[in-house]
DNA sequence: GTATCTTGATCAATATAATAAACACTGCTA
DNA sequence: TAGCAGTGTTTATTATATTGATCAAGATAC
């Protein structure tokens, strides 16, 4: 959710300062500053209040094209989580048993990347699974169970897969700890 | 803001309780339920993680049509404030110089009814205010000046006003008293 | 050269959004 | 009748957005 950059975009095409445009807005420049570089998440109303003194509507925002230079390195802690498309049967608490953490923003590339945590018990199942990619990984830790069409294997850390996503696949974490997967993906299916 | 009122559209369109909406996007149903009664500013990530899960863009919410079952009674909490559109001259904090709340929506009707209160020293000056319509109040509480082209004339309570809002305007209130004004506008101008 | 102003970023204090757990209400089943 | 499962709402607590002030860096002027 670039809402910052879009934000900075959009203030430096109209020709203002941050100060500037907290006092059209009526919020101040430190809220500004800090939704331009994604330190909070504002809120609706805040937004609303920058967007009317520019003045733009949220869909025009939404919608708004932008330069956008191609970010290259990431933090750690800037690898942004992302949910999976898959259904979970385990339980309702699905979203906890797999965190999915990609690297940039999928939108603007045709090759994804993903730091993938499957805890204990977690279940992709096979379902709706069935987009036109490759998709490939490597087991940083822990175990996990992959199967991908007929064949099914356990795979440790330092194993590997790769295989095209259009064949049924599910991946299944039977043992005890959380088990970490680096994969990629094209092109991106999120 | 009628986000709720759009959010509970969306959600009833699409077959689904609070609870539901809430587990496919991991915010609680308490949050919804205050969003969708409009007793919280949803963050814009809040507000994403729900639409990610109908799935609905921004841009297509806010700019989505919706059915509106017209409100008729409203508390005097309900009144919701609304910033004037005029040019204050008393210094930079003029936004607590004047405070005016609507009686439900005026993108809604083409009437618009405001309770108005004016603190000391609080002054509409004449600007920006050529707009077709028709204006009229009555005085609740202390004392206010109004000019209309050539004429001047201090009102109390109980008194009243009405004219053609294109002529130049303006309320000044010169005592040390807030004023209360009920006012009347067709079509509405914010 | 040093003031002075404006820029964007940062910090502690405060306001408020979001959560988790209750609540009351409805309809259904035994 | 009681009990259960669903609904939306409310409340106390926690998390976090927002403020107001301060900060260092650049630009301009004197």
């Amino acid at each position: 959710m670039e809402v910052g950059e879009r934000l900075k975009y959009l203030r430096k095409a109209n020709g203002l300062s941050q100060r500037q445009l907290a006092s059209k807005s009526g919020v101040t420049n430190g809220l500004i500053s800090m939704i331009e570089q994604g330190q909070t998440n504002p809120s609706v109303a805040s937004l609303k209040r920058i967007l009317d003194a520019i003045p733009m509507t949220f869909s025009e925002f939404f919608s708004m094209e932008y330069p956008h230079q191609d970010k290259v390195f990431f933090k750690s802690t800037e690898l942004r989580e992302i949910n999976p498309v898959r259904v979970f049967r385990i339980d309702d608490d699905a979203a906890s048993f797999l965190s999915l953490r990609q690297v940039g923003d999928a939108s603007r590339h045709t090759l994804q990347m993903l730091h993938e945590t499957y805890a204990p018990g977690a279940d992709t199942g096979t379902e709706l699974y069935a987009h036109e990619a490759e998709e490939a990984g490597i087991i940083i830790s822990g175990e996990i169970e992959l199967s991908v069409g007929e064949k099914t294997q356990m795979l440790g850390p330092g194993d590997a897969y790769i295989f095209d996503s259009r064949i049924p696949h599910r991946f299944r974490n039977l043992g005890e700890a959380p088990c970490v997967v680096v994969s990629a993906c094209t092109p991106p299916t999120f």
